[in-house]
RNA sequence: GCGCCCGUAGCUCAGUCGGACAGAGCGUCCGCCUUCUAAGCGGAGGGUCGUAGGUUCGAAUCCUGCCGGGCGCGCCA
């Protein structure tokens, strides 16, 4: 594709050079994979793109267009098309060599190096720790755990990072809540303040405490007590919203204490080096960020009358450190409710230096669990709320994660947990899931005794020609996932060769046909194999070899 | 009031840096197992792309207004 763009690049100026076309500055040619099979394997609108800036017609430019490009592959026709499409149509040697590379590549097929090294930190889950993880903290995870594979795919070195906001006031009430929870144990009235947190789990935590240190903490001097009590809360609930991931297949690089950048004096620098640099100023008593100057529709208190720092202040010494670590691009997943926060970041971070591009943000939409065709109701307050553990365990790892990422993450998510479940081909990961199984069923069938070096251009059948085509997609297909940063892609690319592989398997046979064909068709179905197993591990769902 | 996300088939959603008659899954209806996994396949039906204008050879896609849904907008974290 790549180098398809590059010869209509090339085409134009030889058409230009020849005095054939005037010359502009033309957009960049689209190529794209037309619906309709007699439109060839793949399209450009390039003439059209070109007509109107040239303002000669778009079937004169095709024309002339198609007249220049020199250098395509063997196997690889032009056609020009009514309105001025360039239509490319790819013969069995083309597509046989295409397969070709699949096989010889295995499991490397698909990814690049246009990453080039570079390195990326994403930030994902960041939860307080506070509770059990819920279900947006599942998406989150699902979807920049994938988001790093694809990366790495592609060529980037990519870290995993989960901040953990472990000073402060939630962490405080944390505390409270924990010790009202002892007392209660304990047969004392005692009453969670109205900013406490009401979840059973405290409780459960309340009693390991008793267990394990015995009720002496509550003796002792109210500062000093809150402090023992907020750091047994705080490791314990962190350590199993750890667990919780890695049950989930998803394993963090660093958990990243926003303590330690009080204890550091990272918080205090981060406020002193915006003052030298000439961006902040003293109103009313606050220190302000010049927050304005960087695009945000207001400037933003830094530092409070009362001498205390707001919560930016710890986000931007925590973004600097990313920086300082040195990685090129930072990328944060961030729940609905933090969009607002987006401009004063990146204007602190502009502020101090750093262009507008290190830091991409994206928000990871709301999750609505739907049962029997209804919404379940979840209560924050109540502290009533499925945890990302009990969602993995209703309806499985691979089940959540595949849902998660097929749909794009800044759209709300609707996941049927009923659907979920379901062990037939109603279920796309089981759909997809099966397609591979099947091919792992096949080769247990055909054992070992089957020559190497099949003839690949006897596969000529419409199915298997269009499984060839959807596999020599594949590592552009990957690319636009990682560059997109949309997973979800990945995922109905998967959908779509477990459709194209299910078709072709119930319309020919494998191992019955004449033996040529059969090995020819085992390679195929080999080379499915690898492609699903590749997509799904960019998933982070498993492949699995029987079901 | 301001900002962001969303509005596409009965349901859940792709497609949204303009391109060839608008796609998929689920649900509905009709077919396909003496042979490699029917956890599968084939077919049918189903849409004023929220709405009204505008730009364009061409708009679900870009611009403007309006309607509807969600979420933000603190010297809270």
């Amino acid at each position: 594709m790549e180098t398809l763009r590059e010869r209509l690049v090339a085409a134009f100026g030889a058409a230009v050079a020849a005095g054939e076309l005037p010359s502009v500055a033309g957009p960049e040619p689209v190529v794209e994979m037309p619906r309709e099979s007699g439109h060839g394997e793949l399209a450009s609108p390039y003439a059209m793109q070109l007509a109107r800036a040239l303002r000669v017609p778009p079937r004169v430019v095709a024309e002339r267009l198609a007249a220049h490009l020199g250098g395509l592959p063997p196997g690889v026709r032009v056609v020009v098309a009514n309105p001025g499409f360039l239509n490319f149509y790819l013969d069995d040697a083309w597509l046989a060599q295409a397969l070709a590379e699949v096989l010889e590549r295995g499991p490397d097929y698909g990814g690049s190096d246009v990453g080039g090294g570079r390195r990326v930190l994403i930030e994902f889950v960041s939860a307080n720790p506070t509770g059990p993880l819920n279900v947006v903290n599942a998406r989150a995870a699902a979807v920049g755990d994938s988001l790093a594979r694809l990366l790495a795919a592609v060529g980037y070195r990519v870290e995993r990072e989960f901040y953990v906001n472990d000073a402060g006031g939630q962490v405080g009430n944390l505390a409270l809540s924990l010790e009202v929870r002892l007392r209660q144990l304990l047969g004392e009235a005692a009453e969670l303040p109205p900013d406490g947190y009401p979840g059973e789990y405290l409780v459960d935590l309340a009693r390991g405490y008793l267990e394990e240190h015995g009720a002496a903490v509550l003796e002792l001097p109210e500062e000093e007590r809150l402090a023992l009590l907020r750091d047994f809360a705080v490791e314990r609930i962190r350590a199993q919203q750890e667990a919780s991931c890695e049950r989930y297949g998803v394993h963090f690089d660093r958990f990243f204490s926003e303590r330690r950048l009080h204890e550091t004096g990272a918080v205090d620098k981060v406020v002193g080096l915006l003052r030298e640099r000439g961006h902040t100023y003293q109103e009313e008593g606050a220190t302000w960020l010049a927050a304005r100057e960087f695009g945000d529709d207001k400037d933003r208190v830094l530092v409070k009358s009362d001498g205390a720092y707001t919560y930016v202040v710890p986000d931007v010494a925590y973004h600097l450190d990313k920086l300082r670590r040195g990685h090129d691009l930072l990328i944060d997943l961030l729940g609905p409710d933090h969009h607002g926060y987006v401009a004063r970041m990146r204007a602190a971070l502009e502020a101090l230096g750093y262009p507008p591009g290190v830091l991409e943000v994206h928000l990871i939409q709301q999750v609505r669990l739907l049962r029997e065709g209804r919404a379940v109701t979840m209560s924050k307050r109540a502290g009533e709320f499925v945890t990302m553990d009990q969602l993995v365990a209703e309806v499985g790892c691979d089940a959540a994660r595949f849902f998660f990422l097929q749909r794009s993450p800044e759209s709300p998510l609707d996941f049927d947990l009923d659907l979920a479940k379901l062990e037939t081909s109603e279920n796309p990961v089981f759909y997809v899931q099966y397609a591979h199984a099947r091919i792992c069923s096949l080769f247990r069938q055909a054992g070992e005794n089957w020559p190497e070096g099949a003839d690949l251009t006897l596969l000529t059948q419409p199915e298997e020609r269009e499984l060839m085509r959807q596999l020599s997609r594949f590592p552009e297909e990957v690319l636009a996932a990682a560059q997109e940063r949309a997973p979800h892609r990945v995922a109905r690319y998967c959908l779509e060769l477990a459709g194209l592989f299910h078709s072709f398997y119930n319309r020919h046979r494998v191992l019955g046909s004449a033996p040529p064909t059969a090995a020819a068709r085992l390679s195929l179905a080999r080379a499915v194999g690898a492609v699903l197993a590749r997509g799904l591990d960019l998933l982070g769902v498993t492949a699995p070899e029987r079901m």
